[in-house]
DNA sequence: GCAAATTTGTTCGTATGTATT
DNA sequence: CAATACATACGAACAAATTTG
């Protein structure tokens, strides 16, 4: 046995996915058929249906079977902003409202959630103040064709409300204009430029609940520090998104126009077929 | 059972992680003895193991025993390279020497394997070649601290060496000066951008085994297409990174100096205390 | 170098619970 | 309520890797 059988059971429904005789949606034979065709016992047609799972190919939806799992549409980013400038442009918000559109897609956000809090170790370091010190933070749930894409916190420091100067970051809705504009306009402050800092890990449990993703899986978080005219941070925004939908763009120097129509040129999608009944 | 058990067991082991009650490196009571204490089946035992797998934080050697992982340091890498003139530095071979020394960390690669191939559809279309056409490929490994890094393949144009003008390109060794400059002297191409294109997926078999990583983990896949006078793709590079030990940083517009030194702020490392031998 | 002991890996069988149709 | 399908849990046996005597 120089494989184990779960293995090679694994492997081959794999190989069915991958040369599409599966469908992306489509259901598997049930763990009984399965135990049949392979001649193995229930536990083990389990054990090569989690490998499946940890590779993301399939799902499992207790009473009704095991489906192919459908590959959602990346969305891409560029990280950098305005490359002619080197500046950063907006808020993320309009940039990401922006964006999205001109990907023929469609945005939503939530409505901020304003909070007074002590933010964490890595964001107060980025911020260049004392733990412990409280900020004000702005968070967003972002989604893309209704399809939970990304979650944002923006941290700010207290000063800029505690001044009077900006008591709009305290107005628990959305910013026409943006944030950065708007920061610009009542304190001065303007962002000559920021640092994106790219991590990947696993999600916590509301990450997890909200993009409907197993524990297991991965996101990036990234970090985004605004510096100001006097190379001061003057807001961190931490974004968490799902790896399984997002990618990222980096435009240094002089580049063309990007191309967003290279979407995945898989291995063929003939028929759309619309193989199963959603909920 | 508002939780099912191998869940409760998880969680508290998890727990015992995160408190530091179990320090990276040390062993874990094995399953026997975990069977004992909280009176349940070596089988869901086992279960609650496979979960603390999927979230990274044990590791099991067979015929030793279950071990909380190290955490490797993580290495960042700056994708913007040099940010004042946003142009493109030299190649990614002298970026990545100076880079890793830079943060006191012993850089090491393997001599370039050079190749003739037909490249993947990805890459045939970012160079802007059609699939099935041939081209140059140059392909090297990576460490850092002899841990290994990255893997990387760089994809010419066959007109290159067909040409006569760039023969250095198929010769199997390294080039001090680094190939973008290379290509500069000897063809008159002279890279005046890039564009990353950051995805993140799956290992396949032999990034399982050069990076020592489970089948379910993350990677990084990052394509860097550079960019002649005339717009026109003259290189595509493509790195592969374990997501448990890369980070990655953008800067656009002016930004202070980055800060290497906030490596995790973690709970607190009391104590090294070599917990165990090494083999 | 070999054999025994230890520890995890694989596979089976069985029973019961939970979600969906 | 019944049937179907996946989820959890137990017990058992043997295999494979590693360490120890």
């Amino acid at each position: 046995m120089a494989q184990p059988m779960y293995h090679l059971i694994a492997d081959d429904l794999r190989g069915q996915i991958e040369r599409g005789d599966l469908r992306p949606g489509a259901q598997l034979p049930t763990e009984l058929e399965l135990r049949e065709k392979y001649e193995a016992s229930r536990n083990t047609i389990r054990d090569a249906i989690k490998r499946l799972i940890g590779l993301g190919l399939v799902e499992t939806r207790p009473g009704q079977g095991t489906f192919v799992t459908q590959k959602i549409d990346p969305f891409v980013t560029t990280l950098t902003g305005d490359q002619k400038s080197g500046r950063a442009s907006g808020g993320e918000g309009i940039a990401y409202l922006s964006e999205v559109s001109e990907q023929h897609r469609k945005p939503a956000e939530s409505t901020p959630r304003v909070e007074i809090q002590v933010p964490s170790a890595e964001v107060a370091l980025r911020l260049r103040i004392s733990p412990g010190v409280q900020v004000v933070s702005r968070h967003q749930q972002r989604f893309i064709d209704d399809i939970p894409w990304s979650l944002q916190t923006t941290y700010y420091p207290m000063e800029f409300v505690t001044s009077g100067k900006a008591p709009m970051l305290l107005m628990a809705e959305d910013m026409a204009e943006g944030t950065v504009q708007y920061l610009k306009k009542a304190i001065g402050l303007e962002q000559v430029g920021y640092r994106d800092w790219i991590t990947a890990r696993t999600p916590d449990s509301n990450e997890q609940t909200f993009f409907r993703i197993p524990h297991d899986s991965t996101v990036f978080e990234i970090f985004r520090t605004g510096f100001d005219q006097n190379e001061t941070p003057m807001r961190v925004t931490v974004t968490v998104f799902p790896a399984d939908r997002n990618q990222f763009i980096v435009n240094v120097g002089n580049v063309p126009d990007p191309q967003y129509d290279l979407s995945q040129s898989e291995p063929e999608t003939t028929e759309p077929e619309t193989t199963e009944a959603e909920k």
